[in-house]
DNA sequence: GAGTGGTCTAGACCACACT
DNA sequence: GTGTGGTCTAGACCACTCC
């Protein structure tokens, strides 16, 4: 596509409809983007893989490789795609991160020492969704719904417990003997065996007093109080694909958040 | 600056000083956002005004537009300025800004009514820096400190009680009557009475029991959880400006965090 | 219409990783 | 050396805002 010259069909050609809100403007990085995101959906380059070089893709889409590389470049803050210099393009992936838990914000206070993380699994168990669940998940009332209890140990403290739901419609497969013999992260088995990618999520926060059952099993006195953190986690097309609901122990550690 | 042929100076010619680490480089945008950066701190352009254009600083630092352009990008991204089509690029302000709280990530329950904020300050006292303070602050211990206390009420409910510590030489004429007198965010006066601009933060959050003061005055019972919200807010250089700990009551209101 | 930011191109060269 | 992402340039045109 030449620039100096009047281009055959114009540089800025939109494939979406304007129909009511005027031309619905769409700049042709942004279609590129939407199209590899398709691929990334479909599954065209698996977690792990390399995607094509950017002249590639460039050559692909008859762009330039300037346009492919502002599409990848929203593509990367996104957390969809990782770029490693002289190596090529990557699809993220739960399951080669460093960082054992992505979504995970605690972090244990200056004096505590950092101890080796032991994940104990209560129950794995197949119910109807309530009505918060079913809102939460898009699903109906009534709808088949996994729940996965769990907690988490730090140096052998009981720091979180977790209460996990997921569609049961996605997660066929899932007992509790699969999730306890599972080493690494739990996104990174829902991502290999299910085929399930979460890729952003949206947190409230509160703070609880925590029931009896709760103080047990995290060591602490009956309404002690606990960081509530609700997690809706998303997949492409910001489709719901799991709600969570943690009780986070903080007198040893804290959430950590970034303000900018 | 042409690129097919050999330039004067390389165009990759870095300011630093290749001493320990090797050549230390540096691309030339990232040199341009430092210069600019330089200038916003330097208050070459005031908050809410206009920055020179593109063209303008391209000419001034003898480089392409589109490199000046990625350098206010990652501006843009850190929050130091505001892009606005057609209009040009501003400095970015407390003072003007549609949300009034831009980092007060609280939002209130979907059934509640969203009322209008009320602000009760309590008191607003000179005092020495303790040890959290002055590690905090970066202040040496006993160095002089401004603490504030105020209540943020939604509807008239109470929900938000703020202990806030100053470095004490930066807010010189800071009183209770000046604060209860203004109208609009605390970063704005901040940032046009004592010229100290409030550019990021980190928080550290809990779970706490009130105690019988707290619980009072935010009109909980006594041992009640709230939330413990304690940010470490930051201005050019990273240096912090503020130690700021909040109780939230996150019955009718919830803390909203955005994963990804 | 003039000015500003936003998009797009084509081509060159640099930094990094593998072979 | 070859290939990949990363930087830089010069120039064109588009979209938005204001006069």
């Amino acid at each position: 596509m030449s620039a100096a010259l009047p281009p055959a069909s114009p540089p800025f050609s939109t494939v979406l409809d304007d129909t009511i809100d005027g031309p619905a403007f769409s700049p042709l990085y942004q279609q590129i983007k939407a199209l590899l995101t398709r691929s990334l959906q479909g599954g065209e380059w698996k977690p792990g893989e390399a995607i094509p070089s950017e002249m590639e893709l460039a050559a692909r889409f008859k762009v330039s490789q300037g346009t492919v590389r502002k599409a990848i470049d929203e593509l990367a803050v996104d957390g969809l795609v990782v770029r490693r210099q002289g190596k090529g393009t990557f699809v993220a992936t739960h399951a080669e991160e460093h960082v054992q838990y992505r979504f995970l914000r605690l972090e244990p206070d200056p004096e505590g020492a950092a101890g080796p993380v032991e994940r104990r699994f209560l129950d794995c168990r197949r119910l109807r969704a309530s009505a918060e669940v079913a809102r939460a998940l898009e699903l109906k009332l009534g709808e088949p719904a996994v729940q996965v209890r769990r907690l988490l140990l730090f140096a052998g403290v009981p720091v979180v417990l977790d209460e996990i739901w997921l569609p049961g419609a996605l997660f066929k497969g899932l007992t509790a003997e699969r999730l306890s013999e599972y080493r690494g992260p739990l996104y990174a088995l829902f991502e290999t065996e299910f085929g399930v990618r979460m890729l952003r999520a949206e947190e409230k926060i509160r703070a609880v007093a925590a029931s009896a059952a709760e103080a047990e099993l995290l060591a602490v006195p009956e309404g002690a109080p606990l960081l509530s953190v609700e997690r809706r986690t998303l997949t492409f097309g910001d489709k719901p694909v799991e709600l969570r609901r943690g009780l986070y122990q903080t007198a040893t550690h804290f959430y950590r958040n970034e303000l900018n």
